[in-house]
DNA sequence: TATTAAACGATAATTATTCTCCTTTGTCAA
DNA sequence: TTGACAAAGGAGAATAATTATCGTTTAATA
């Protein structure tokens, strides 16, 4: 998505392949310039149907490997924290929370801990914002502890 | 979550229990109590395992339905806005997300349009926290207008 | 306490995702 | 260029999360 011209999108694309040692397939390249070109950050199979009409041949693993793939490599990042299982809470009232990366636990941050979200401008045409959701984002003691321990036991 | 005291909170469910025509049976207090008490706001099957220890016989579809049943009635709240399917991005530099919670598309929100985020309290102990991602969470202009035609064409 | 709709439990079905295995295609050295 | 080989693709099976179905049990209430 950063630069604004697909050509020049591409052939970094095609360099960071490059770099980390991946074959640059057309697969591949269909599929980060599908994604780069849509907006509202799709799902894999919203990927699929967009990908199919350049390559019909394509098939549906092939596209959730290679954004996994793009996923490890840096290439891509996920929007979706929790995709995978739902989360619940029964603490009704406002709040936002802390999010460890690693092991997915989720801690309350009480909006009175945090400065008052706001935006500069006004949303895009049309959007109505109900409420803003803040995840803060790191790794928690239990697992900052685990690391270090690996660490120290592969050196 | 709400009020502290165990007591208070199960008679506040009850109460909403009744107020919204839901049978009060064994398994909703037991499920509702066990969510309530745990923290790091857990999945279904997670909460099943605690559950499991009061009532063994209990199914993960009644663990299911109920959680369903309490989300629709408003007695809890979803943590994972986008669970179910993951979403991609290929914007990599530090931005944030308009979401409309009814089609759940996805729109950048770029940092200079939000007044900055900051803590104004430490973290919870030993948390390390590496970015915040911030969600503005609303509907979008199509959802807006679907659901007016929806309301006028009943009326 | 009897009736009845709502909820439960077991299990089948569905959806999203990953894995397996065989075939095809990039990559790189000669 | 071309040939060898590892990496990647395609088809479809397997798995995980979730929902639906259906006969039995239970809570609400008359």
């Amino acid at each position: 998505m950063e630069p604004r011209e697909p050509d020049r999108r591409m052939e970094l694309f095609r360099q960071k392949c490059r770099e980390k040692g991946l074959a640059l397939t057309h697969q591949r390249q269909v599929i980060y310039e599908a994604l780069s070109q849509m907006e509202h950050h799709p799902s894999p199979e919203a990927i699929y149907e967009v990908v199919r009409k350049q390559i019909p041949s394509i098939s549906l693993g092939t596209v959730y490997k290679n954004l996994k793939t793009f996923l490890d490599t840096g290439l891509l990042r996920e929007v979706s924290v929790h995709h995978g299982t739902i989360r619940l809470e029964a603490n009704m009232s406002p709040h936002h929370h802390f999010v460890c990366t690693q092991c997915k636990a989720i801690m309350d941050l009480e909006p009175e801990d945090l400065e008052p979200v706001k935006l500069k401008r006004k949303p895009p045409k049309g959007f109505r914002v109900q409420r803003f959701s803040v995840e803060a984002l790191g790794i928690c003691a239990a697992c900052l502890a685990k690391s270090e321990r690996a660490r120290r036991s592969k050196s």
